[in-house]
DNA sequence: AGCACGCCGACT
DNA sequence: GTCGGCGTGCTC
């Protein structure tokens, strides 16, 4: 009796995705035991008007509560009958929600796919496997005459020593039906899961630096520790993410793999797919709704032991987690750049250091602040120099184009380059980072110029499709005919794009293969797949593009890679620029040469003095990477310093202003003078989309001084009367100032 | 974020 | 006389 009382006054904190820094309070639905309701189950509640899914956070007693008891309102209904949040996996999100001064119920709802963050039920679908039968077993794939797809599908069978579920088979429907009525293969359930998780087919043997690194990170299996892998391409990077992979699947550890970039998932998970007997599962944006659920799930329940994802992957339970894999760590592509603004490089290490397992950040250009955290030894360096069959650093060479004659970007000693390139029967890559025709139309007449009318900005033409169109807010309009502002003059494209330079390439070299990849060019579905095709099997002798050539692929018979246009990324007032473009310039290298075709990379400059590219090609990386952290800690810049960045929109100039104004006066208010308040400024776009942009920086030598002025400013700034009527957002630790 | 309530212009 | 504009205020 007495414990039924304590039972009656208990109520229920709940994080619901509203954007508000607070929990709410519930009671518990009439009906259940609340002993029964756990933290980390969803539960549907009565929120305003309608019904929204929240996470249970923890049980108090009634008396804990701030909150009138007669505004209380009862749970509508336990959603899950078992946690699917672990402690462990709350304590990240809380702390994660504090980090980022973010509304806890938003970073819990980013944990969940859509489909639990919808309050669908979290039931798995478990996977049909097939596998062979003794029949299967012992048929010879050539008996299967003039069925070549059911020969190959017998093949996989036969090579593989277990069932492959039915999800990894949906490319061979037909022919797996056809050695299904043959009695070759059947139908099994889940069978997957009652093998042990192992390595299929044995690696390479390592080379000592390689040993050296798996060693070191299998050695820490069990307990936190950072590694850096710092690896120049074709050095084995992933050889070494696998073999120590293959440990922790036979130690039945899961591993969460995180990517930067999703075009790069395919070609990972089928080197995954050949070496590991264990379950795979992807998690990414090429994945639906449901797919996505059956993958979250297959981890958090322990059935799968593997998965690949990007950045939103990072929240996933894991039933036995062993170890987290971040490749690329250098790549912006893993801090979120609107609403929950994680870093998940960041989010990563703090969740390994709860789950007490290593994280291994791999990339050929860390990051500076990875760099510096390896000198300060939290984190460890492994080193990869050498590359596969003793391939030889490209050559860099700066190419002063200063009063050069020019034709459409390319000077005439590139062109030289390009023409015996071409000769030798080698492919050339040209970067350009600038898409569409040329950036900006203006009037010979008069000198209008194309300017977007809702961002400050100019439309970039794109000749094929005869339209301006703005990159930054996605308006767009018919090329004009004639001159809006004069009607006389004569309208010409100026400055350069990719596929202007496309056009004078075929110009110049009519008989050659040009691909083009940027993003007007690969947006259709598999047509980048295609074109990649193309380059390896030597269909292509030109490959022009943007930055998506820097990232991943690798082009063994490209010898020759220029970079057109390296000067408009010397002068950014961002201090990120030069560790981006340093990071750029090796990483488009990297795509080139192989062991017997050493590569060149041409860099055309009119700044061929610029200490930038001086020291990065005289020097390497690495002295380049110590000179600019030097410049930082002069200037007390990141990570020397720590920032965060409160930045505003509105429609008109005046609210975000007072905004930031009246933002000014709390933090000075509460300020100990450890912290420095820099601004308001407009934003380094100030009008984009129609939005008045204006931004406020606050640095702080120490870490805890900023986030103490930020614990007790934040309350007050997120309740000031002037909040309402803009758009704002705080960024902690930003990465790109726009 | 939604979704209410709440006071001032052009319409059946 | 109403329908509806989006300004402010609340959500356990």
């Amino acid at each position: 009796m007495a414990n039924c009382n304590v039972s009656r006054s208990l109520i229920v904190q709940i994080a619901i995705p509203v954007p508000l820094q607070r929990l709410f309070d519930y009671l518990p639905p009439e009906q259940t035991d609340p002993q029964s309701i756990q933290p980390g189950m969803r539960v549907s509640v009565p929120f305003g008007k309608g019904l929204k899914t929240g996470v249970v956070l923890q049980l108090t007693s009634l008396s804990d509560s701030q909150i009138d008891p007669k505004k209380l309102r009862r749970i509508e209904q336990v959603v899950d009958s078992e946690a699917l949040l672990s402690p462990k996996d709350l304590q990240l999100l809380k702390w994660a929600s504090r980090y980022y001064h973010h509304p806890l119920g938003e970073v819990m709802a980013t944990a969940f796919p859509a489909a639990l963050r919808q309050g669908k039920p979290a039931i798995l679908q478990r996977d049909y496997c097939y596998s062979l039968t003794e029949q299967g077993r012992q048929t010879i794939p050539m008996d299967l005459k003039r069925a070549s797809k059911q020969q190959a599908l017998l093949t996989l069978f036969q090579d593989k020593p277990f069932a492959i579920a039915a999800t990894e088979l949906t490319q061979h429907k037909t022919a797996l039906k056809a050695l299904q009525d043959k009695g070759l293969i059947h139908k099994t359930l889940g069978e997957d899961s009652k093998l042990a998780w192992k390595e299929q087919s044995a690696g390479l043997t390592p080379n000592p630096e390689q040993q050296h690194a798996i060693d070191s990170v299998v050695s820490g299996l069990g307990q936190f520790s950072v590694s850096l892998l710092q690896g120049v391409t074709g050095s084995g990077k992933t050889e070494v993410y696998m073999q120590i992979i293959a440990e922790a699947l036979s130690r039945g550890l899961q591993i969460l793999v995180l990517l930067p970039e999703i075009t790069l998932t395919p070609q990972l998970e089928q080197r995954f797919r050949q070496r590991f007997a264990a379950p795979i599962v992807c998690f990414h944006s090429k994945f639906n709704d449901s797919q996505r659920l059956h993958a979250w799930l297959n981890m958090q329940q322990g059935h799968a032991a593997i998965m690949l994802g990007t950045r939103s992957a990072l929240f996933t339970p894991l039933k036995n987690p062993g170890l987290i894999i971040l490749d690329e760590e250098h790549d912006s592509s893993f801090k979120q750049q609107e609403g929950f603004r994680f870093s998940a490089r960041d989010v990563a290490i703090a969740r390994a250091k709860i789950l007490n397992v290593p994280v291994l950040l791999g990339s050929a250009t860390p990051s500076f602040e990875s760099l510096f955290n390896v000198t300060r030894q939290r984190y460890q360096l492994l080193q990869l120099s050498i590359r596969a069959g003793n391939a030889a650093d490209p050559v860099f060479q700066l190419l002063d184009i200063r009063n050069k004659p020019m034709q459409a970007g390319l000077s005439e000693a590139l062109i030289t380059a390009i023409r015996s390139t071409l000769d030798k029967g080698q492919q050339v890559l040209l970067f350009l980072n600038r898409r569409g025709f040329a950036p900006v139309q203006i009037c010979h007449g008069c000198g209008w110029v194309s300017r977007c009318g809702r961002c400050d900005a100019n439309m970039v033409i794109h000749a094929a499709e005869r339209r301006l169109r703005c990159h930054h807010c996605g308006s767009e309009q018919p090329l004009p005919k004639e001159c809006p502002a004069c009607k006389t003059g004569e309208l010409q494209p100026l400055g350069l794009g990719t596929e202007r330079i496309e056009q004078t390439l075929a110009e110049l070299f009519p008989n050659n293969a040009i691909i083009r990849l940027d993003k007007d060019t690969t947006q259709r579905k598999g047509s980048l797949e295609g074109y990649l095709e193309q380059i390896h099997s030597g269909q292509a002798d030109i490959i022009l593009g943007t930055q998506m050539l820097a990232k991943g692929h690798h082009f063994p018979d490209v010898t020759l890679v220029a970079i057109l246009d390296i000067d408009s990324g010397l002068f950014s007032v961002d201090f990120h620029a030069g560790e981006k473009l340093a990071q750029m310039i090796v990483q488009v290298a990297g795509r080139a040469g192989r062991a017997d075709k050493r590569g060149r990379v041409v860099l055309q400059t009119r700044q061929p003095q610029h200490p930038l590219l001086t020291t990065l090609i005289e020097k390497g990386y690495q002295a380049f990477a110590e000179i600019a952290l030097q410049e930082r800690r002069q200037a007390g810049l990141p990570p020397f310093g720590y920032q965060a960045l409160l930045r505003v929109q509105g429609n008109n100039a005046e609210s975000p202003q007072q905004f930031l104004q009246a933002a000014v006066s709390v933090l000075h208010a509460l300020n100990a003078g450890k912290t420095q308040i820099l601004g308001p400024v407009t934003a380094p776009m100030a009008r984009r989309a129609g939005q008045f942009r204006f931004q406020l920086l606050l640095q702080s030598p120490q870490r805890k001084d900023l986030h103490q002025l930020l614990d007790q400013a934040m309350p007050k700034i997120s309740k000031l009367r002037q909040a309402g009527k803009v758009r704002w957002s705080l960024d902690v630790d930003p990465v790109d100032l726009y």
